[in-house]
DNA sequence: GAGGATATGCGTACGACGTAAGTGTGTCAA
DNA sequence: TTGACACACTTACGTCGTACGCATATCCTC
């Protein structure tokens, strides 16, 4: 009797928080072919036309499942050396990515403008206070972030997506002809047993290395002036 | 009379070739949500289901896009220093990758495996010999290969996608409290005015000189066993 | 309580999509 | 001429996102 005392129904209420974490799931388990609106609305046990209450399309959803993730990041911390601090936030970013495969073709699909919530944009405050700490010149920080986020996500799209098995399937197949293609059957058998966090490291490492020169060269330039 | 005379009919006979630039067209112009079957028929002057005499299915008609895209990449030649090579190959790959677009998007999406024709094998190709030959460890070519991929691709990507526009959108627009992103709005006037041909020769440094350090400090380590 | 306003879930329907299956028509070999 | 074959077309099915309208549950005002 008392309408504040039970729930409002026996089934919970719908929220557009419950809809992008069913959203998220679905993504997570089954990829994002499979995040379609029926699909989530099953997830909460509602029929399909019942999310547009709480998201104004599908664009608005996945808008929303890209915001949810990326205030998800883990943001390093006790690291006192900027280096060490770069390459933890860079293993992070990548964490994060791997913890959700398909965020990046996400990202790539999404049609509206990208979120710009404060909650996503924290990262990218992050890395670019960060990459100022290390000295580089304002504008150098914006570049050494395209820089990074551009490796960063780059690698992870090549390691999981079709690449890696691309070259897998290709090299332990030997279907190539081995005159035609001598470097690449010299260095195939590198391709599967090598450790991707190893790779990982190795292109990071050839950033951090090339940051540092240009953070020496600034300086000297700056005395010399 | 002669039957080798005439074609076959008033209309151009169709082929897998042609079918795959109807797609390609389509894909550049306007955008990879556009092709669908229906469409690239449309473009041919066919019917949609005529296509499948010639491509098993959606997917294999967009293998077809890539491999024919991939087999388009200019290689850089005349450049005797590997640096120059290196520079001039991903120049040329990041050209091809905004010449299409949705090339990227393309790569993510596709279900199969990735294409390993011999044509579209032939720049990873050259890409391992430049590392080869700069004296990379075999082990090393690979990973320098990842990296530099990574970047070229996860930068392209940064560039075209989303991430510009939420920035200009975001920046521009001043939506974003200037308290909590101090770094960002200070160094936020560099994004929009910044030339992308720049930045990308920034982070394609950063990786060179990486990579030198790498070549130099590996010579010294095998001098000093 | 009574009754209207509002919020929200559901059912139906439409035009896209990929494609399975069957039908017709042109070309060529015999 | 005739049969086989290649290939374009037609129809149809189940999927998708979502516009539109209806039904019900909750809340506000009297």
């Amino acid at each position: 009797m008392d309408p504040s005392a039970t729930a409002t129904k026996d089934r919970e209420r719908l929220t557009r928080e419950r809809v992008i974490d069913a959203a998220i799931t679905v993504m997570d388990s089954e990829g994002l072919d499979s995040v379609t609106m029926r699909r989530v609305a099953r997830e909460v046990g509602v029929e399909a036309m019942s999310l547009y209450n709480h998201v104004h399309d599908k664009d608005d959803l996945l808008q929303g499942v890209c915001e949810r993730i990326m205030a998800s990041y883990e943001f390093p911390d006790g690291y006192d050396d900027w280096v060490d601090r770069a390459k933890a936030g860079a293993r992070s970013w990548r964490r994060l990515l791997q913890a959700h495969p398909d965020l990046l073709r996400l990202f790539a699909e999404m049609h509206g403008p990208a979120p710009s919530s404060p909650e996503s944009l924290r990262p990218t405050e992050f890395a670019l206070t960060m990459f100022r700490e290390a000295g580089l010149a304002d504008r150098d920080v914006v570049q050494a972030f395209h820089a990074f986020g551009g490796y960063i996500q780059g690698f992870v799209m090549m390691e999981a997506g079709s690449i890696k098995e691309r070259h897998e399937d290709a090299f332990i197949g030997a279907e190539i002809p081995e005159e035609a293609f001598p470097t690449l059957a010299a260095v195939s058998h590198h391709w599967a047993d090598c450790d991707p966090d190893e790779q990982f490291e190795f292109g990071l490492d050839l950033m951090i290395r090339g940051l540092q020169a240009k953070v020496a060269a600034d300086s000297t330039d700056s005395l010399a002036e």
